[in-house]
DNA sequence: CCACTTCCCTAACAAGTGTTTGGTAGGTTA
DNA sequence: TAACCTACCAAACACTTGTTAGGGAAGTGG
C-alpha cells in the first residue's frame, strides 16, 4: 500500500539544506532558524483549528494560495494575522493540513470501492459517484488541489501529492484496462487519453460546483456517467 | 547567493503610519501617481516584445501569475528586472497582453466556424477541433487563462474575460440546444451540465498537453469528440 | 486570593515585491 | 565628429509579506 497520508510532520528537519544555488525561494523565510524547531508548550483546541482551517481553505480556494495573505485569512476569521500562529506554525502548514486531510478522506472512500471488487463498469461508476460526493464535502480543498497540486508536488513537503496521483492513476487506468479486456469499454481509444478525459471531467466540476444547487452530487454523478459512458449524441433506435 | 542584491537599505520605518484602517491592498502600487499618465518617448521593437511575452507566458503558466516575480521573468529572459520596464509598463500589462492576444486569435477561429452555419453536430466538432488547435498554439496562455481567469475577471481591466466567457457560453450552449431540438443530441440531460462537461473536457487538456507529443491536436480532437459524442462504453452490435 | 491555561492583540523585523530613476554601451545617421 | 536612438544595467524606493516576541484579558481549579 503506497502511503497517502503524511500524518503529521512534527519531526525536526534533519538539517538545514546547504542552499543549493539560487537562494530564490518562492516565499519568505525571514528569521534564521536555529536548527532546532521550536516546540510550543501550548495546546490549541482541535475544534478551533478545524474552524480556522475551513475558513482558510475557503480563502485559498477563492483567491489562490499565493495570492492569499495570512492577513486575509485572519480577516476572514475575525482576528489578526499574528494570532493565527498560535494555532499553526506557518501558512504552508495550513495548506498542508487542508490537503492531506482531504486526501485521507478521499482514499478512505476509494479504497472501500476498490476493495469491493466490482466489475470494471461498476467500479468506474462507484469511483465517479464517490468523487462527486467528495467534491460536495470538500469543494474548497478540491479546488485548491486542482489549482496548486502541480506546482506543490515539486516541494518535498508535498511529495505525498505525487504519491497520491500515482495511486490514483493506477486505480483508474487499471480499471479502464480491465474494462477493455472484458469488452466492456471501447478498445479503439488511446487508453491514457481516456483516463485523462474521465479524470478531468470529474474533478474540474469542483470549479463550478456549489453545494445546495439544484442537483445533488449523486444526480450529477449519474448524468456525468451517462455522458461519459454513452455519449451525448442521440442514437437512432 | 542570489543574483544581485540591493545590499543595504537601512531605512527604519519612521513612525507608525496613519494607516487608514485595514491597509491591506491586493497588490503593490508604491509610488503615488501624479494623476497624469507618463508617456514614454521610447519605441521598443515589437519583435522583442513578442519574445519577452512568450517567455513571460511560459513562466506564468509554470508557476502561476502571483507566484511569478518580475525578477524570475527577467531571469528567464536573461536580463534584470528593471529592464523589463523598458518594454512594458507593468507586470499586469504583460498578463493583459498575453491573454488578450490569445482571446483575439481564439475568436478569429470561433467566429469563422460559427459563420459557416453548419449543423449542430458539425459545429460542435469544428469548435472542439479549433479549440485543440488553439491549445496547441497557445498552450501557455490557455493554462494561464484556466488558472487565473476566474479571479482576474473581477478586476475592471480584465472584464473582457467575462465578456468572452459569456459569448463563449452563448455559442456552445446555443449549438447544443439546436442539436437537442434537431434530435441530434440527447434531450434527457441537463443542458447546462452538458455544456460545462463539453467545455471542461476540452480546455483542461491544456494542463497536460505538450506540443510535439504522440498525438496531433486534430487526432486528440477526434478521439475526444468520439468519447463525448458516443461514450466510452462498448455497445453490443 | 493565586497559579495556570487558552486565545488573542500590539508591534515590530527582515526579506521580498513591483517599479522608477539615472546612466551607458553600442549602433546608426549626418 | 557629434547627435541620436535602442536596449539594457545598477541601485535604490516604498510598500507588502510571512513570522515572531511579549503581553494581557478571560476563564478554571485549588
Amino acid at each position: 500500500m503506497p502511503t497517502n497520508k503524511p500524518e503529521a510532520q512534527r519531526e525536526a528537519q534533519p538539517e538545514a539544506q546547504p542552499e543549493a544555488k539560487r537562494g530564490a525561494q518562492p516565499a519568505a523565510a525571514p528569521r534564521a532558524k536555529p536548527a532546532a524547531r521550536k516546540k510550543p508548550q501550548v495546546t490549541p483546541s482541535p475544534e478551533r483549528r478545524r474552524e480556522l482551517l475551513d475558513t482558510a481553505a475557503e480563502v485559498f480556494a477563492a483567491q489562490g494560495y499565493n495570492a492569499t495573505t495570512v492577513r486575509k485569512i485572519a480577516d476572514a476569521a475575525g482576528m489578526l494575522a499574528g494570532s493565527l500562529y498560535y494555532h499553526f506554525d506557518s501558512k504552508e502548514s495550513m495548506l498542508d493540513e487542508i490537503l492531506s486531510a482531504f486526501l485521507t478522506e478521499l482514499w478512505d472512500g476509494y479504497d472501500a470501492v476498490l476493495a469491493a471488487d466490482l466489475g470494471p463498469r461498476e467500479t468506474i461508476e462507484a469511483l465517479v459517484t464517490e468523487s462527486f460526493r467528495e467534491i460536495d464535502r470538500h469543494r474548497a480543498a478540491v479546488a485548491i488541489y486542482q489549482k496548486e497540486s502541480r506546482t506543490l508536488s515539486a516541494q518535498p513537503r508535498f511529495h505525498y501529492l505525487s504519491d497520491s496521483q500515482v495511486k490514483f492513476e493506477k486505480a483508474w487506468l487499471g480499471t479502464l484496462e480491465r474494462g477493455v479486456a472484458a469488452q466492456v469499454f471501447r478498445a479503439d481509444l488511446d487508453i491514457r487519453l481516456t483516463y485523462r478525459f474521465v479524470r478531468d471531467t470529474v474533478w474540474v466540476a469542483a470549479s463550478w460546483y456549489r453545494p445546495g444547487g439544484q442537483h445533488s452530487p449523486d444526480e450529477i454523478a449519474r448524468q456525468y456517467l451517462s455522458m461519459v459512458l454513452d455519449g451525448i449524441a442521440l442514437r437512432p433506435t
